[in-house]
DNA sequence: TTATTAATCCGAAACGTTTCGGATCGCCGA
DNA sequence: TCGGCGATCCGAAACGTTTCGGATTAATAA
């Protein structure tokens, strides 16, 4: 362990100097500012990070803290995130914590970490409309970033990608190729992105002339395989009019539907078109599908960057309104989806 | 933020004092060491992890460090393997950190987070017979906790499951079924476990009187349902004499042979027994495959304790010769296996 | 010549703990 | 009476940084 003290006793220089150069601060020679950094990496020289939070209230340790019922994704999505975020927040030199907690015990869990004050800064996910993590932590003024809008009006840096036009873009595709009857299986209905996508829907629908029908659509609080299966089979065996399309919340909903498709006998696309957003993610890769999916596309993994770099700009002391970013989503027609007519 | 020094001063009581309290020293009168509790809960105090790493050279940080490519094993189990971790980390007061490198960069971040000095402890996971990532720890004098055994003589606590036991039991069965072409699918050729394993294996048939034979046994870098489909199906197809049952190194696998069995015609148990080690994962669960698995059972979530356990006592300072453990794993029999005869 | 300024450097305090080495006091046994 | 002991307490130093408020010197301006 070498120490500030160490590289100033060497080359009879202060310490103050010696951190000031190595802070880069200007009141110091350019001569001696090499002399210093040299010894440094000759003395393999690293800096205490503990003794520095002391003086400077930073501590580079970033955290996030996820449910241990994986909310509202699976495993493989969380991990994804996970990794994102580890190496993005290593660029920067801050060390990654990850806290899992129980459901029912989020709060308190951010609540004890608040009050040690061992955190520069936490990134929170899926955004509620009204968001207790987020009221707790901007209030009690501890830098966040979200993930998702947050109905909130609440001081922090936010990176969402655009629900609202995703939905819009695929609901035209769809009514374009002259669907009439279009059904919609997202996610949970009282997060932030499901909203903005519902809205979308029942937009697009407007725009059309057509009615909504809430049997047309589908909410669960997991957005699996499962989720898309047994709502596409409810829709197309409930006796009344089918659904000739059907909208995703992303692309493993996408897969239930395609088995289940496959198991009432309905061909993709002649019979059912189907367009879904895709994370990819990949498990389970669009155009891998049979027939390729259309998908709008938006990488999770392209988030972790934008999330952790608006993370630490705010830990910087950035201005938030500076610090809000939305990602477009591309739009990629594939084999998935069919105009209605050529169905007869 | 409260401090020590706002406890002492409400109290009249020196700072020397509180610490002394609040660590439980005992030179200090219960009636004093009662109002300084209470103090403190009033002032909702919260000892500065910093000022205190300072001076006792403790952070409260944990680390693991995982490969980008997720190595072996799958981003499921990674995070089921991290979320136990961190929970179990957290009744000790440490935070679990995150550190996520590419696959060539492994022992590079190992040695910049040891410089840095800031981590008390490491978990590594799936250790090599010579693994590099213990000898340097090791070689530091960092503290660290190893899942599964290595060869190198080195001075760190170990937890594993009994690797060698659980194939011998698995071949037991099945030799005592009548098997007498037994194939092995399993994991990585490299591994201390897969080494372990692959002994048993062979000490197996040679107690049943039974030759080694290398097409028998098939390795993989990562333990898929993809390894078990094209090894199983080569091994039934290959125009030799097929195995009447496979050894599997995972649940996984299995699915992976069950899948091909049912491509090839071939009935479970009737015309192949398999059995598997089963990691308990909740989406491959041994009791929901049809006809239902046999298996060593030995769930992975059982491992987080013992682990930060381990971690936790060697941290504290307890000699490692105490810090070893080994679990015993469940043998299940259930309806994948049959007895050879039965087949005629 | 003298006051001003810019360029460099540095001493000392501060951050919030822990811990070393006593200090104080009352009591007991000799 | 006195030395010693146990029970309590405390002052001060230390951990490794950062930073405030100058100090020193030489060059520049007046």
């Amino acid at each position: 362990m070498t120490t500030l003290k160490d590289i100033s006793r060497k080359l009879s220089i202060s310490v103050t100097t010696v951190s000031r150069a190595l802070n880069g601060y200007s009141d110091v020679n350019e001569e001696t500012r090499k002399r210093i950094h040299q010894a440094a990496v000759e003395l393999n020289y690293r800096p205490n990070q503990f003794a520095r939070k002391l003086v400077t209230g930073r501590s580079g340790l970033a955290a996030m803290v996820l449910p241990d019922d994986f909310g509202i994704t699976t495993r493989e999505i969380w991990f994804e995130i996970l990794a994102g975020l580890s190496v993005e927040f290593a660029k920067h030199d801050v060390d990654f914590v990850l806290k899992v907690s129980p459901n029912d015990q989020i709060v308190n869990t951010y609540q004890r970490l608040i009050e040690r004050n061992a955190m520069d800064g936490f990134v929170v996910i899926a955004a509620l409309p009204k968001d207790e993590r987020v009221s707790l932590l901007a209030r009690n003024n501890v830098p966040l970033v979200l993930h998702g809008r947050s109905e909130q009006i609440v001081e922090c840096p936010v990176f969402d990608i655009n629900n609202y036009e995703l939905m819009l873009q695929s609901m035209q595709h769809l009514l374009e190729l002259g669907h009439r009857r279009i059904a919609f299986i997202g996610g949970p209905a009282n997060h932030g992105f499901m909203i903005d996508r519902t809205r979308a829907y029942r937009a697009a629908l407007a725009s059309g002339g057509l009615p909504f029908d809430p049997d047309y659509i589908a909410c669960g609080q997991r957005m699996t395989e499962e989720l898309g299966m047994v709502n596409s089979i409810r829709m197309c065996s409930s006796g009344g009019e089918e659904p000739t399309a059907f909208v995703c919340g992303n692309t493993m909903i996408a897969k239930g539907i395609y088995s289940a498709m496959q198991i009432l006998g309905r061909n993709i696309p002649e019979d059912v078109s189907v367009v879904a957003h895709d994370d990819a993610l990949p498990e389970y890769r669009a155009v891998d599908f049979r027939p390729a999916l259309t998908v709008t596309r938006a990488p999770l993994r392209d988030s972790s960057r934008p999330l952790v770099d608006l993370l630490v700009r705010r830990i910087r002391g950035e201005p938030v309104e500076s610090l809000t970013e939305i990602q477009e989503s591309e739009f990629l027609v594939r084999s998935s989806t069919n105009s209605i007519e050529s169905k007869a």
